[in-house]
RNA sequence: GGGCGAUUAGCUCAGUUGGUUCAGAGCACCUGCCUUACAAGCAGGGGGUCGCAGGUUCGAAUCCUGCAUCGCCCA
């Protein structure tokens, strides 16, 4: 029988993952074995599958081969989180490439496209991920609005209400006029921009030709002024003190206030506060009791306020705005300006902090246990650099917005019986809502249909925060705790740094004040994709390349190898595809090893000497690879462990072992030595199995069934020469 | 502006408590080989003043100080 040269993942991996699913090999019911738990982080519903997740789930599903061959009972839950603002943002623009505008359709008919959406494209990436050799249990995949998992965000939000902890009220929150919603403050990119510092003077009250030069950036928002600031151990204002100036072309009066907030040393040493369009002058404004004068639209255009410029964008009348100062005598000059600028995360549009009524959460309490048990290691970081960052952020961190103007996800559970801002009660269902409205009011001729529902939905992170307890049905009530009980807490979790505040942190946060408990012991993060030139990997640039082309170029496992042999925890992964043509190589090299023991006869005769000390040899060899290897794996060193087992096939299995016991061409080969040799290898695919599960199944005609169920589940790695 | 981290071979990275075993690995490169498992391979080979400048020490890639460059996070 000939066997190819060239080894063929195509033709043998999908049968491979066919029968694993048949034989229901990653499907885990909790029993007394020790459970291995791992929650995928959910990809967006509508997502397809990058570089990113590759690398993320590739990771993952090392860890959990590995621990199900340590006899563990491994369980890794997949899923996909229904990503609110994205979803809703890929939604509106389909629907307005169809011609239909968001607003003439009603919410019911809208979240019926939503849902549409994804039920169309919501299992590609699981999919995806199969071709990739995913060891997930299957049946176990949760979306983060079942209608289970709905529920369990509900009663936690009304929980935490009820605790005091979520509340509504008015704030400076991160506005994105462009998907018209607030954003929490994680959802805002700084970025440096060129722009201009305009320096602007404005007329002191009762006084001849007096003037005050404050520097701005932002010109448009002079409608909204409400004072002149400057720093009260200022010397060349000393004068200024308890007058008034006039703000050009709104001729109004406001007072020059004293704040050491004020640096002396930026612009003038005047600073213009417009209390309703900046968080520090938001905070000068109560400070000082002063009017704060919104001019913006939701949509980022001028209000009533703007007078002249009424109805005209932000931008276009910052531009206008200039220009007219500079006619009308105020434009003292203009200097070029580098700044940080808030943009969104999701729709690029430039932040414009706005004050408005929204939902937040208290961060305080919840805070304390979660960076505790991280400082101490009761949940570990790694690599543990990234404590400090989670430290910096745990310290500082303010109020959760966690509202948004979107009608795709949790809606607020919150209900309006009258036309006060505070005329509202926080229920878990609407029959729960009238009899608290019906205690509130008085009024027991209260009915449903009298109670409006707060028409916000909630942070989609305001739900993925509950993933590692709800997909064990952790908010259930009617159900009994076993599931949690066994697989919670879960062991690891490998995310990316990027997400370690609006999601580590707040699971971490959730899983002790829902369960007193860690949610993970181990926080792996990995690094970001690169390519070649050090760029990361986006849709934009064009620069990734196509995770399923590079699967079908190279087998999944060849992919596997490439995506891990430079990646150590928390670094950056600077790709390029011939890192997974070593990782084909090496699937190729035991192919061919394959292919040579194959092609030997056995015969009864004695060992030889060279071949005795051959296997003494490699055995020790083994031990020796394989306590390093477990060392790697402990600290999640991947990449060092997966060096180790790649020099365990290449050098020692293949140049050694192998080229000692090989018999001369066409000559048998000793029964013993060929019985001994076959031992060996199927303990070298036990140990590669975490890296390349599908080549360690071998060729078909390799070994029974119960071989192969020994190689997912009971394959002894600490000690190699397990039977 | 505040904080954190990095800088070791062409590339990606190890290097734990300062000391034979400390200057390493993989890839890439160079020179031979289509030899009977594998050219996606084999046999050999070259390559680094450990970012720079000081300091501590009998001894520094490793500890300290300053500087430079890059990256990340936060405001």
């Amino acid at each position: 029988m000939e066997i190819p040269k060239i080894y063929e993942s195509t033709k043998t991996e999908s049968k491979w993952y066919d029968y694993w699913m048949k034989e229901g090999f990653f499907n885990s019911t909790p029993d007394d074995r020790e459970a291995y738990t791992i929650v995928i982080p959910p990809p967006n519903v509508t997502g397809v599958l990058h570089m990113g997740h590759m690398l993320n789930n590739t990771i993952q599903d090392v860890l959990v081969r590995r621990a199900r061959m340590m006899g563990k009972n491994a369980c890794w839950v997949p899923g996909t989180d229904h990503a609110s603002i994205a979803t809703e943002a890929k939604v509106v623009t389909k629907l307005k490439n169809e011609g239909i505008d968001k607003a003439d359709l009603s919410r019911e008919e809208f979240l019926e496209h939503c849902w549409e959406w994804t039920h169309k494209h919501g299992g590609i990436i699981l999919e995806q991920l199969k071709k990739l050799g995913a060891s997930c249990d299957w049946n176990r995949t949760h979306f983060t609005m079942d209608e289970g998992y709905y529920k369990a965000v509900i009663q936690v939000f009304c929980d935490l209400h009820k605790k005091g902890n979520i509340y509504r009220g008015v704030r400076m929150v991160n506005w994105d006029p462009q998907a018209l919603t607030a954003l929490s403050d994680e959802e805002v990119n700084h970025k440096e921009v060129n722009s201009k510092l305009y320096y602007v003077r404005y007329k002191v009250q009762d006084a001849d030709d007096e003037w005050v030069t404050i520097a701005t950036t932002r010109p448009e928002t002079i409608m909204g002024d409400s004072a002149v600031c400057i720093n009260p151990n200022d010397t060349r204002y000393k004068h200024l003190i308890g007058k008034s100036v006039i703000v050009p072309i709104a001729n109004r009066s406001i007072p020059i206030i004293l704040d050491e907030y004020v640096d002396p040393e930026f612009g003038t040493g005047c600073l213009k506060i417009t209390p309703a369009h900046d968080p520090n002058d938001y905070e000068i404004g109560i400070k000082h009791n002063l009017d704060s004068i919104d001019i913006f639209n939701d949509n980022g255009t001028l209000n009533a306020h703007g007078g002249p410029y009424e109805g005209k964008d932000r931008f276009e009348v910052r531009k206008a705005i200039a220009k007219d100062l500079d006619e009308q005598g105020y434009m003292v000059k203009t200097e070029d300006h580098i700044n940080k600028i808030g943009f969104s995360e999701r729709t690029d549009a430039v932040i414009e902090p706005k004050l408005s009524l929204q939902w937040f959460c208290k961060m305080e309490e919840l805070a304390k246990p979660a960076l505790e048990h991280v400082m101490n290691d009761d949940i570990a970081f790694h690599p543990p650099k990234f404590k400090n960052s989670y430290k910096h952020w745990m310290e500082n961190v303010k109020d959760w917005c966690v509202s948004r103007q979107l009608w795709w996800g949790h809606q607020i559970p919150a209900y309006f019986y009258g036309k006060g801002i505070n005329d509202y009660v926080v229920a878990e269902t609407i029959v729960e809502a009238l009899e608290m409205a019906k205690a509130a009011t008085g009024n027991d001729k209260l009915t449903v249909h009298d109670l409006r529902q707060d028409a916000d939905v909630m942070d989609t992170w305001f739900s993925s925060w509950l993933w590692p307890m709800a997909v064990f049905g952790g908010f259930d009530k009617d159900n009994d705790s076993k599931e949690l009980d066994y697989y919670y807490p879960t062991n690891d979790l490998v995310t990316a740094p990027e997400i370690m505040f609006f999601w580590v942190a707040r699971m971490i946060m959730a899983g002790y004040e829902y369960k007193n408990e860690l949610p993970f012991k181990n926080v792996y993060y990995t690094g970001i994709v690169r390519d070649k030139l050090g760029r990361k990997m986006s849709k934009s640039l064009g620069n990734s390349p196509d995770p399923i082309g590079l699967i079908e170029k190279y087998g999944a496992d060849g992919v596997r190898v490439g995506m891990l042999l430079s990646s150590p925890a928390g670094n950056d992964l600077p790709f390029d595809s011939s890192q997974c043509e070593q990782g084909r190589n090496f699937t190729n090299k035991i192919w061919n090893a394959f292919r040579l023991v194959k092609s030997w006869e056995a015969k009864d005769f004695d060992q030889p000497e060279y071949a005795k000390k051959g296997i003494e040899w490699f055995e020790n060899k083994l031990n020796e690879r394989l306590a390093e290897i477990n060392t790697s794996y402990d600290q999640f060193r991947i990449s060092e462990a997966l060096m180790s087992t790649y020099k365990l096939v290449w050098d020692d299995f293949c140049s050694w072992y192998l080229e000692i016991v090989k018999p001369a061409y066409l000559q048998p080969i000793d029964a013993t030595t060929y019985a001994k040799t076959l031992e060996i290898f199927e303990t070298v695919l036990r140990i590669i199995h975490p890296f390349t599960p599908f080549i360690a199944e071998g060729d078909k005609g390799r070994s029974t069934g119960t071989v192969r169920k020994r190689l997912h589940h009971c394959g002894n790695l600490a000690r190699g020469s397990e039977s």
